[in-house]
DNA sequence: TTGAAAGCGCTAACAG
DNA sequence: CTGTTAGCGCTTTCAA
């Protein structure tokens, strides 16, 4: 037995709209007696509003939809939609994603989605890739999270890959690593944009970018967890050579896993004689290591901060592609 | 511009409630005509159904609601939210989260989600841990994951602690290990109940499980990632003495990657000489590790789909704690 | 400063 | 087999 307005209203003996506007300080005006006295009567009687009712109204629910491309089974979603969730609730607003996988369309999703009549629609994916959005959903998707939208219809936010690869370089240059290996992530677009970036750092700090070792994780064209490990093999043959690097640079946090485990076998210790140091920031590995990694930190909730600003400003900004700054999270291992 | 069951019954010149009942296949009959000629209408507008208005007569938005004690920032959120979903789906229901954390009380996150109406409310914990609900709540929340309701006013979903640690010892013993030590999480409630399976595995097995090796991972009385770990110290001094284990088990992932590292610092090859057992199956670090780490996974999506089974029962079932198991995820480390 | 009434989109109860 | 109508809870417009 939920209560409503029109509960409140006849216990105070007023209408229903002076209540309304009472409780929620709409454009109508009364005595503050009255409007505290409804007050009071509202809190005792225990009421909530009811969105679905305003809605009616208002022609939306003040829920922000995710389409999660495949977000949602991994653990990059939560900083995502953490993000967008702290950015909504100071507008009062709630976030709810629909997972999609399998064989489920777009389409079908922004269907399922669109009952719910959200306020606002993001897309966000599991790793920073191209996504084509089909162009009649251009108007109805506010934002892309993680991703970019191949024709540039809808104003994406992407990682920085490029800036944070340059940043992350130039530390260890700073540190005094002359001598940077990359083992990279095979066909991604995070790892494309992230060689640049490191070769431009060398180039800039004066070495020979075009010529600096970058070598693939796994035997695959892709990256992917369950592919056949490369990176014992390539430190191994890394540190046989007198040319050994003084520093590596790993494509993301679980392959710094396993060339700290490498090393160790070569008998070679982080970070005096190799510094490691990563992409990612998945602070249960990177925290846990030993030493604890270097790494650069994926810049997730602030994307879903951001997601939640452009979708909840008054008037649409044009569509660009926003670039978000990585975060150093300097440990033990530079 | 919205269309609603008004458009479509004008423009098929019948009334609303057919189309109503042509669409949601409600009470109402029709010739298979009609209804298939309203059908194509729908689809050609591009109807959506609006479940706001809808709600407005149910009394409910199909909607789950989640408090998410702090789970929203962790990655076995996914597991849980996910299986949520997945039994949600089949009844047409979407779930959303709402994060229980810093200072906000159950109250004010439920007071919250009411507003949306939503159909049943679960409430999910980060880590197994017991919960006090107010009283006044438990009407309201239909079922515990993760977590048991202190008072027993609440259906518990609980992972079967004690069953799982009695299943991975019995494994080992199988496996022919003779002497297993356990590294434990000190201060937890699974840790508790673990090495109660634990000590009772061994006693079935013909050991003397009062009297084995049980230790602490991390120096303080509670386990958390930021504590000064102790890994390292207790493989050294186990491997040192001529008793040596053949078997470690370890509380978590991350303290059998520590483990990991430790024996490997030994010189002590995994398995071969030592194998290591675990629970989570954080699926990155188990699968990532060399050799991959065989864990008990936590039956995080199994708890997330059978509470929307049991929210969404027809008749409310009397409280109970459900037990539900892990699984036995063999890799290559035993 | 407050009230009355209309209407949002839908379903259920009742008529035809 | 189909139509009409009322009403869910709220906000907004118009009237007092």
């Amino acid at each position: 037995m939920t209560i409503s307005l029109n509960d409140i209203a006849e216990r105070a003996g007023v209408s229903v709209k002076t209540v309304s506007g009472a409780l929620h300080g709409g454009s109508a005006r009364m005595s503050d007696d009255t409007r505290l006295r409804i007050r009071e009567i509202a809190e005792e009687l225990g009421y909530v509003t009811n969105f679905a009712a305003r809605s009616m109204r208002q022609g939306w629910m003040p829920l922000i939809g995710v389409i999660a491309d495949e977000l949602v089974t991994s653990p990059f979603a939560t900083g995502i939609i953490g993000g967008l969730d702290s950015g909504a609730r100071a507008s009062d607003m709630a976030v709810f994603a629909m997972t999609l996988s399998g064989r489920r369309t777009v389409a079908s999703v922004l269907e399922e989605m669109h009952r719910f009549r959200p306020r606002a629609v993001a897309y966000a994916a599991m790793y920073h890739k191209r996504v084509e959005l089909p162009a009649e959903f251009a108007e109805t998707v506010g934002v892309m999270i993680n991703c970019r939208e191949a024709n540039d219809r809808v104003t994406s936010l992407v990682p920085d890959e490029a800036g944070a690869a340059l940043e992350m370089t130039n530390y260890l240059l700073n540190a005094g690593r002359r001598n940077i290996a990359y083992i990279n992530l095979p066909g991604l677009l995070a790892s494309e944009l992230r060689e640049i970036g490191f070769r431009q750092a060398l180039d800039q700090g004066g070495f020979n970018g075009a010529n600096a070792t970058v070598l693939p994780a796994v035997n695959r064209a892709i990256y992917s967890d369950r592919a056949q490990s490369l990176v014992h093999s390539h430190v191994q043959q890394l540190m046989s050579v007198p040319q050994r690097p003084d520093a590596i640079l790993c494509g993301n946090d679980r392959v710094a896993m396993e060339v700290y485990a490498a090393l160790r076998r070569c008998g070679a210790t982080i970070p005096d004689d190799v510094a490691v140091a990563s992409f990612d920031n998945q602070v249960e590995i990177a925290s846990r290591l030993d030493p604890p990694l270097t790494t650069m930190a994926l810049p997730h909730r602030a994307m879903g901060r951001k997601a939640a600003q452009i979708l909840l400003a008054e008037d649409r900004a044009p569509v660009e592609v926003k670039k978000i700054p990585f975060r150093l999270v300097e440990r033990l291992s530079v």
